[in-house]
RNA sequence: GGGCCGAUAGCUCAGUCGGUAGAGCAACUGGCUUUUAACCAGUGGGUCGCAGGUUCGAGUCCUGCUCGGCUCACCA
């Protein structure tokens, strides 16, 4: 039975031709398991083919360019791997080059390939079948496309041109690939497809090939998909490794909750059926994690999602990654010290040198990072001072289109107006600006922090004056949160918080320059299939059946 | 939402002045028992994003729509 709403052409028979043959040979053709051997010797154990490489290809003779190694340096080679017996799996990484009465094939995990060697004399196929048995293993391979999954089961070796290779001696069929593969040296281009089938952008990579050392293909290291998301995996393992290490807790806060607050934006809403009321999806954790430094978490954390609804662009998606945390006792400064400290050394682990280049631009992290004020920023990129009793928005306004594109090298801005910190503690020196910095990089915004304003008194006036300025038509003034003056009126102790971007940080590191580059499956519109089409008209999806299979997954 | 640009074979892309729809890779058939983007010979594959219009004739020109990219505004 064929999938009404999967393309079906010349490519997609064949492939559905050869299932149906394999069916015939080896019986279930997607088998529940495959076993594999463990003698690269893996904390997980079980061999993959990133295992297998990383631990045998020291064994392979070191040739230069378009040399072959000596028939000496093979045999002393072979001598070892010989011995090497293994059983991999992995994805049929190219179409197979088959010589008449051999072949060879590359797998691949996702991460990296291996060569295998089959050889008709010498195959034998498995049945998947309770029971299993042997079938023609030269046939089975004959019925294989690029794409398909397979478990080998041989002996390690290196080839005449010094390639480390499995010499397969039984094959067994894993899963099938119906649809065709990417082009396996241009990959996916199509931005579309590449962000809409991210399993496809994460095939491509997997299977393209490097271009050839005559090629006159310009020299890019621009990170392919995956390599850009196991940056990103690396980056927030380092913020977590960091943060525990300095003595802070992680949380998890309500991600729907009856306000939307904590930040100034436009929330998305949504709604409790049986409380009948509605909610909506946080703009920010910040309210929630001061109440529990008013509870007793002197250092507390949360990495997380937040939700916004607003624009899409290439630094924005409607849900997004944030890391906030809270310092009992610390002030401002100190959070820039520490926050310095955090991106060092997070830049380091995640890039491996202290230095990045973003874009045109080289960025280095390892000298102090700039600390100015907002107006001297103004007045250092306009040429003029700033007027002193210049409206907290038109101050605003003035850095953003003098300073910010300006602030590549890692910056604070420091002294923000006031009145467009809400949450925020006044400057002892100056009531009219607030403790409160920005971090840009690359021209980017990408952290936000304040000493936290902790007088509950002081806190409801403000929120007072937000009220006001909603009313006068402001949709992203905050609202009043009486519970959280509540929990400010038990007490906060002194505090500095911080609000760090993730995406907007990985999009530096990874040198991206579309926040859909650096989140696997990135808010697009719909896709109007024709199955959609049919569920649109009403006529396939029949109501709540389904989603209790999917409350039970 | 505004402006600019794009959509052609499974993938990557050509397509001139409006005159029979093209290439490479992939697929299919045959050959080849250590290949390296393997090679050699042959074959098939298209709703040119969708809908209208102009024209004897539209992939090409015009209008509308859909989807996407960049950019501006709002935001992190």
């Amino acid at each position: 039975m064929t999938v009404p709403f999967i393309e079906q052409n010349d490519q997609t028979e064949a492939r559905r031709d050869h299932l149906e043959a394999l069916r015939g040979l080896v019986g279930n053709v997607y088998p529940n398991k495959f076993e594999r051997s463990n003698v690269s010797d893996t904390p997980a154990g079980e061999d993959t083919i990133t295992s297998i490489v990383a631990a045998f290809k020291k064994f392979a003779p070191r040739v230069a360019e378009g040399e072959k190694p000596s028939a000496d340096e093979l045999d002393l080679a072979n001598s070892e791997l010989n011995k090497i017996r293994v059983r991999l799996a992995g994805r049929i990484a190219a179409p197979p080059r088959v010589m008449g009465k051999a072949a060879f094939v590359h797998l691949s995990d996702g991460g990296s390939r291996l060569q295998i060697y089959v050889r008709r004399q010498d195959v034998v196929g498995v049945r998947n079948d309770a029971g299993g048995g042997e079938v023609n293993g030269w046939e089975l391979f004959s019925l294989l496309d690029h794409g398909d999954f397979i478990g080998v089961e041989g002996f390690l070796f290196v080839t005449k041109t010094g390639e480390l290779s499995v010499h397969v001696e039984k094959l067994q069929f894993l899963a099938k690939a119906l649809l065709p593969m990417p082009d396996k040296m241009h990959g996916i281009n199509d931005p579309e497809i590449r962000q809409r089938q991210r399993y496809a952008d994460l095939i491509a990579g997997s299977l393209k090939l490097e271009p050839g050392v005559g090629s006159q293909e310009p020299e890019r290291k621009e990170l392919n998909s995956r390599q850009a998301f196991e940056l990103r995996a690396r980056v927030i393992k380092e913020i977590r490794r960091f943060l525990d290490e300095q003595g802070y807790i992680e949380v998890e806060t309500p991600m729907l909750t009856p306000l939307a607050t904590g930040a100034a934006a436009r929330p998305f809403k949504t709604h409790h059926n049986a409380l009948d009321i509605d909610l909506f999806a946080r703009i920010a954790p910040e309210l929630y994690l001061k109440r529990l430094t008013v509870g007793g978490f002197e250092k507390v954390y949360e990495l997380n999602r937040n939700f916004r609804n607003e624009g899409i662009s290439t630094k924005h998606n409607p849900e997004f990654t944030m890391l906030e945390f809270y310092w009992a006792y610390a002030d401002v400064n100190d959070m820039m010290d520490l926050h310095e400290e955090m991106m060092r050394s997070v830049v380091e682990v995640a890039t491996g040198g202290v230095t990045i280049r973003y874009g045109e631009h080289e960025i280095d992290f390892s000298q102090p990072f700039q600390r100015i004020t907002m107006k001297e920023a103004i007045a250092r990129y306009r040429g003029s001072e700033v007027n002193p009793n210049e409206e907290p928005v038109r101050i605003i306004e003035l850095f953003e289109q003098f300073a910010e594109p300006h602030l590549i090298q890692p910056t604070f801005i420091t002294d923000f107006p006031k009145a467009i910190s809400p949450l925020s503690k006044a400057s002892p020196s100056d009531p009219s600006v607030a403790e409160r910095f920005e971090y840009f990089v690359g021209g980017l915004e990408s952290a936000n922090g304040f000493s936290e304003l902790n007088d509950p008194e002081e806190q409801y006036q403000r929120f007072k004056d937000q009220m006001v300025q909603r009313e006068r038509g402001d949709e992203e003034a905050m609202v009043m949160d009486e519970d959280y003056i509540r929990a400010l009126s038990y007490g906060m102790p002194p505090a500095a918080g911080i609000g760090v971007g993730i995406d907007r940080l990985v999009m530096l590191l990874a040198n991206k320059h579309s926040i859909r580059d650096v989140i696997l499956f990135p808010h697009m519109r719909p896709e109007r299939s024709e199955g959609s089409r049919q569920e649109a008209e009403g006529s396939v999806r029949t109501g709540s059946g389904s989603d209790r299979i999917n409350d039970a997954g």
